[in-house]
DNA sequence: ATCTGTGGCGCG
DNA sequence: AAAGCGCGCCACAGAT
């Protein structure tokens, strides 16, 4: 018979217990999923020799404050989870969490066979199936736990302990110790600005999404006229029976009337007749719009906090990019439109702070290359310098200005892997000038070719990437003579660890800010981060001097990785999302 | 009716 | 399968 705690004097029985344990386990067992409607029922704390089971429903957790907040290394599966339930039932921050989902991702970034379940993880590092079915049997329950109920949530305390003593092994052989720590350390503000959310505009919003849907309604207009000709008008004569969404149906209806295309990609389009090409594409940019921030977008609004409160995967990406979904806002249009609708409640401040050029400065430190690093570090303009020596012309923002945003194609592109045949469709050339422009380019900067081409072989060799931070992304090479497949890997392998310590600086940014303010306790809280892109919400009063911590940790972080080079970080403190 | 894959496109 | 990296979302189309 499991012992279940229920009331305030076992529960500060217990304490003494969970202070001599060097590691603690935690779980929750909950109502549901979400933490502002959800209820912990129970909540289990322990270490493999003993396990306590705490009833929620009768005796707050209060008491465990003191363990929870301090240092003392708590490991859970999923551990955002449980955080912010706990945040938001009992308004306690679990601090200096183990996570063995966390741990999972970074001992598999890139493979395709990872699963991160704890199911997954006891059959994987235990052998042992467990039943994950009595999960579900804690939403909406009420009354006494069974017996079995109670062995579940019991069992799942040991299952992550001894998989998390299996994965530290994994993690010192594979040298991921220092990822596998800014990953852990960086929950608590992922969950932070999950549960934060961020504010609407919802009229504005509407607003727009009203005058893109009448703009659709004149492309759609437009095309109608150009397509009428061929069409097969409907039985009450009028409207033209396309589907315009459907690139068959596209397809087909351009051939009819003598233009045939083999996909409908806005490469094709753009070079068709340009009335026609520019009506399809003013529709399509319209219905996008419209589909993606329309209903169901709004939907996502939480019915208790008025606000926006995505899920990121803080692995998401296999070069250790977060991922962000429900609704994903990392690719709201860039249009001010757009971002200016997330707002700041009245009397409050969003502060936006970004690295400037991130990537190309990771370049500049990985490759050595004296040109890229000496105009960084005297604060030039490094898409102008490029340009300048490649196209042999005087360049600057103001001058030849086209010419710039050519080079500046051209160094992004770069750290892709990209090719000549990619550059001549970016830039709009023949394949024989991107070519040249190519090979003027590496002319003029050996050194980053060199470091790109080293950085794929060295990938290829030992098949893994690794960031400036250690950070690994693996590769599954199926057949090492096809050329397609090696290709596409050497890509991935030149920007891996480019896009991969970018990661890293984000993350350890986010990990001191959160620190920072919580310390000097200010009115702030992280609501938001895009890359290399964090927001903050603040009170108005604080928010100069939220901006400088802000900017103090984005610097220190860049610098924690980069060395030969200064780090810039750009910020704004506005009512909306907006620079 | 629900699923999966694909084309197209939004962001960094 | 892959001629530019990393994502998520929508609509469509074909399958179940």
């Amino acid at each position: 018979m499991i012992k279940i705690i229920d009331n305030i004097n076992e529960l500060e029985n217990i304490i003494p217990d969970l202070e001599s344990m060097p590691l603690l386990a935690i779980d929750t067992e909950t109502t549901g999923l979400d933490p502002y409607r959800s209820k912990v029922l129970l909540f289990q704390i322990g270490d493999l020799e003993k396990q306590f089971i705490i009833d929620c429903r009768k005796v707050s957790i209060e008491p465990l404050r003191k363990i929870l907040e301090s240092d003392k290394p708590k490991v859970l599966q999923n551990a955002k989870f449980d955080y912010k339930m706990v945040k938001h039932s009992f308004k306690i921050e679990i601090e200096n969490m183990i996570d063995t989902m966390l741990i999972e991702q970074v001992l598999m970034a890139g493979k395709s066979d990872g699963q991160f379940g704890l199911d997954d993880l006891a059959e994987k590092y235990l052998n042992t199936r467990i039943d994950k079915s009595e999960r579900k049997s804690f939403i909406d329950h009420s009354g006494d736990f069974t017996e079995s109920q109670l062995e579940y949530a019991q069992n799942d305390l040991i299952y992550v302990l001894r998989i998390l003593e299996s994965q530290v092994k994994a993690l010192v052989k594979e040298n991921l110790q220092e990822t596998a720590k800014l990953e852990c350390m960086a929950i608590n503000a992922f969950g932070d600005i999950e549960y934060n959310g961020m504010l609407l505009d919802k009229n504005k919003w509407s607003e727009i999404l009203e005058e893109e849907f009448m703009k659709k309604k004149e492309a759609e207009k437009i095309l109608d006229s150009i397509f009428k000709p061929i069409s097969e008008l409907d039985l009450f004569g009028g409207s033209v029976n396309i589907n315009y969404d459907s690139d068959e149906q596209l397809k087909d209806a351009l051939e009819k009337i003598g233009i045939k295309v083999n996909d409908t990609s806005k490469a094709t389009i753009s070079h068709i007749d340009p009335k026609i090409g520019q009506a399809i594409l003013d529709y399509r940019e319209h219905q996008k719009v419209v589909s993606a921030y329309g209903k169901g977008f709004l939907e996502h609004i939480h019915p208790d906090t008025g606000r926006i409160h995505p899920t990121f995967r803080q692995l998401g990406a296999s070069s250790g990019r977060t991922s962000c979904a429900d609704p994903n806002l990392q690719n709201i249009k860039a249009d001010s439109r757009f971002r200016s609708c997330f707002i700041a409640p009245s009397g409050r401040k969003l502060v936006i702070a970004d690295y400037s050029g991130c990537e190309l400065r990771i370049i500049a430190e990985l490759s050595n290359d004296e040109v890229f690093l000496e105009t960084f570090r005297t604060g030039g303009d490094l898409h102008s310098i490029v340009a300048s020596s490649i196209f042999k012309k005087n360049v600057s923002k103001t001058e030849n200005p086209e010419l710039r945003q050519k080079a500046k194609a051209i160094n992004f592109g770069l750290a892709y892997g990209m090719g000549a045949q990619g550059l001549a469709a970016s830039l709009e050339i023949p394949e024989k000038e991107a070519e040249e422009l190519l090979e003027h380019y590496f002319n003029s900067y050996p050194k980053v070719k060199k470091y790109l081409d080293e950085s794929a072989n060295i990938a290829l060799k030992r098949g893994y990437s690794v960031t400036i931070g250690g950070r690994k992304r693996y590769y599954e090479i199926k057949d090492r003579n096809d050329q397609k497949e090696i290709a596409s890997i050497i890509r991935q392998a030149k920007n891996a660890p480019i896009q991969g310590t970018s990661a890293d600086m984000t993350k350890l940014a986010l990990i001191w800010i959160r620190k920072a303010i919580k310390e000097k306790n200010i009115d702030a809280k992280l609501v938001n981060t895009v890359h290399d892109e964090i927001v903050l919400e603040c009170d108005e009063n604080v928010a100069e001097e939220s901006a400088q911590i802000m900017r103090d940790c984005m610097i220190k972080a860049g610098e924690y990785y980069l060395h030969k080079l200064p780090i810039e970080v750009e910020y704004a403190i506005s009512d909306c999302w907006q620079k």
